[in-house]
DNA sequence: TCATTGATTTGCT
DNA sequence: GCAAATCAATGAT
């Protein structure tokens, strides 16, 4: 889905949304191939969409896992069908996963805007800020609600790893997915100072 | 019931 | 770069 689409178009794409087997599959693989999906959330003619640009997978068995003692009250959707959302609050700020298979999830941190959109999905937090997304929200799934993640042309920038930002345990596995380059890609940015090409501030 | 901790963000130095 | 904010889920007592 691109940028300057009209609600048609949105509409159109809506109705086919990545399917339950796209996120019932390896982990890594899914949290890889989000990148350059777009997540919308509708109500009525109303929408709001992000193009995924940075994600982080949280594995069975890992450390840094909510899921890692197994299913509580907080956690209980990660342990839903494949695409399913599960939200969490962190301080004063929600976050929100896809989950992939069985107790394991996809960390969703940072989109872009669509063109003549404003906000800052840059980062956890402000991306559920960006799109609305609340407790409430917790447990919804992804294939059927009026949150979806919807397919779109494979992404120009390339992927890359990196460790994943915040967490205090397995910090050295490198389990955050990234779009190289793209300028919404939350801090701490693993390139330097400067954007390492041009090219990829025409992916804002 | 109590203490600890955190998958963040913001603002200040 | 670093620390404070701020609160509920969680695990320990």
């Amino acid at each position: 889905m691109n940028v300057d689409e009209t609600t048609a178009s949105v509409e159109r794409a809506f109705a086919k949304p990545l399917p339950r087997r796209f996120f019932d599959r390896p982990t890594r693989r899914v949290a890889r191939e989000l990148l350059g999906k777009t997540i919308v959330r509708r109500s009525g003619a109303r929408w709001r969409a992000a193009r995924l640009v940075e994600v982080e997978a949280y594995l069975a068995g890992d450390p840094a896992s909510h899921a890692f003692r197994g299913p509580t009250p907080r956690n209980a959707s990660m342990f839903g069908a494949p695409g399913t959302l599960y939200v969490f609050r962190i301080h004063q700020v929600v976050c929100a996963n896809v989950v992939t298979q069985r107790g394991e999830a996809v960390l969703l941190r940072a989109g872009s805007l669509p063109e003549g959109s404003s906000g800052n999905p840059s980062g956890p937090g402000r991306l559920c800020r960006y799109l609305g997304i609340t407790r409430s929200d917790d447990g919804i799934d992804l294939v059927r609600s009026q949150t979806r993640l919807l397919d779109g042309p494979p992404p120009t920038e390339p992927v890359r790893t990196a460790p994943r930002v915040g967490i205090s345990r397995a910090k050295e596995r490198r389990l955050r997915y990234l779009l190289w380059g793209n300028p919404w890609v939350s801090r701490p940015r693993p390139w330097g100072r400067r954007p390492p090409a041009q090219r990829s501030l025409a992916q804002a």
